[in-house]
DNA sequence: CTAATATGTTAGACTAATCTAACAAATGTA
DNA sequence: TACATTTGTTAGATTAGTCTAACATATTAG
């Protein structure tokens, strides 16, 4: 089999890896195995040796029965993955028409191209966009990432104006939701009013006076203050 | 490690074997194991276990010491993972900006993605284009494909005003060679003299009154007669 | 037609990535 | 603190794709 390619590049599946690894250490510093495994779909001793052979690599710091985290190494390794998933999604959005609920799936197989012209080509055509379609921030070729924490809908109160800009999860069902409602990112939301009983918010925005959310829904609705 | 897709999907593996297969029998119907282990670079057993695997898939015909060829629904298989890399190459030349002797290193690896909805844009994008940056013809999504033939320009004699069409190979540092020459797809050629000794041909084409060429050169530059 | 060469096959081993079963360590709860 | 549960590890097996060494079959050249 190919797949690892000629130099120290990882293999998709030591990428998938870092990746997870990555995405599940925002905010802390620590994971475990059993996250990693529940997050891969793969059973523990796999991630267990996998984990070994990453170490060995000096891509995670890891010790028996301690909980691993990336190394500075391993953790530019998983952004730069991360920045080819995002580049390509926001070009198959702003450049192939394509709609963000549809792009996740293709992404999460041109991140493992190795072709660092190709990247930089989308970047540039993009003129260096900063996040992608879900408002996640892009790495730079450095493995860099601007750590703008933005705040969930959730968290403000009645009569606030927010703009709508990240989605703290991307899941196809969800986007699609937010289509039917048409609800974008950058659109300006007023809370009206918010629902004691159960938290559910009623937004307006747009030409849309008077829309209900679920907290869960607000919950993963990240924005910015407008005022 | 993931790479076999769900359904029936080939791996990475099999589909480089598959179109391995193809390439090697244009024109002729069969093909032995040793030139797909030299095309693959893979040993002799490695081929021979492969096959065996794809024989039982149905994609290859094959019998212990006979040669073997693509069955119509390897041969299928194969055009299609062709029409991805044909769409890609075409798709990077003509919307992402890059020279025709840089896109076959990126497609080699575009290909193996598995999202009829990334191809069918890319086609439709560049209005169903029909052959790639290369001149050779795209399949369509059935894996039909139009194998208009050309002839090799070294059949030609002298006096004769043909139109460069497509290229019999396309090695990195031939296409680099054709770009210093400014020749590119499309252009028209005169043939002013052909030197019996060695077959090298003069050429006028373009600002170009008089550029020689190598028999060798002129056997992979495929032509159609202009009058 | 035999011998030399080329081509193809079998056998056996290796690596990466995966699994299950069984056991060990750490954590949480009564 | 002791037991139960969760978490982590070891051992051993499996599969895909690869290799080399050895042997078998075809093909080609004298």
């Amino acid at each position: 089999m190919l797949q690892r390619n000629e130099k120290g590049m990882a293999s998709q599946t030591e990428e998938n890896y870092l990746k997870a690894l990555y995405s599940l250490s925002v905010g802390k510093t620590d994971v475990n195995i059993s996250e990693l495994s529940a997050a891969l779909n793969v059973s523990k001793p796999t991630v267990n040796s996998m984990v070994k052979n990453l170490k060995g690599q000096g891509l995670v710091k890891y010790e028996k029965y301690k909980p691993l985290s990336l190394t500075a190494k391993g953790r530019k390794a998983a952004a730069l993955i991360v920045r080819k998933h995002r580049l390509t999604e926001m070009y198959l959005v702003e450049k192939m028409g394509f709609g963000w609920e549809e792009v996740h799936e293709i992404a999460e197989q041109l991140e493992h191209v190795n072709s660092s012209v190709l990247f930089d080509r989308m970047d540039e055509i993009m003129d260096h966009p900063m996040v992608d379609p879900h408002g996640s921030p892009i790495p730079d070729k450095h493995g860099n990432i601007s750590e703008t924490q933005y705040e969930p809908l959730s968290k403000f109160t009645s009569g606030r104006k927010v703009k709508f800009t990240a989605l703290a999860h991307s899941s196809t069902e969800f986007l699609k939701f937010l289509n039917s409602r048409e609800l974008s990112l950058g659109t300006e939301l007023e809370i009206k009013s918010i629902e004691p009983y159960d938290g559910s918010m009623v937004l307006s925005y747009q030409n849309h006076a008077s829309e209900t959310f679920t907290q869960a829904v607000c919950e993963s609705l990240l924005v910015e203050r407008v005022s």
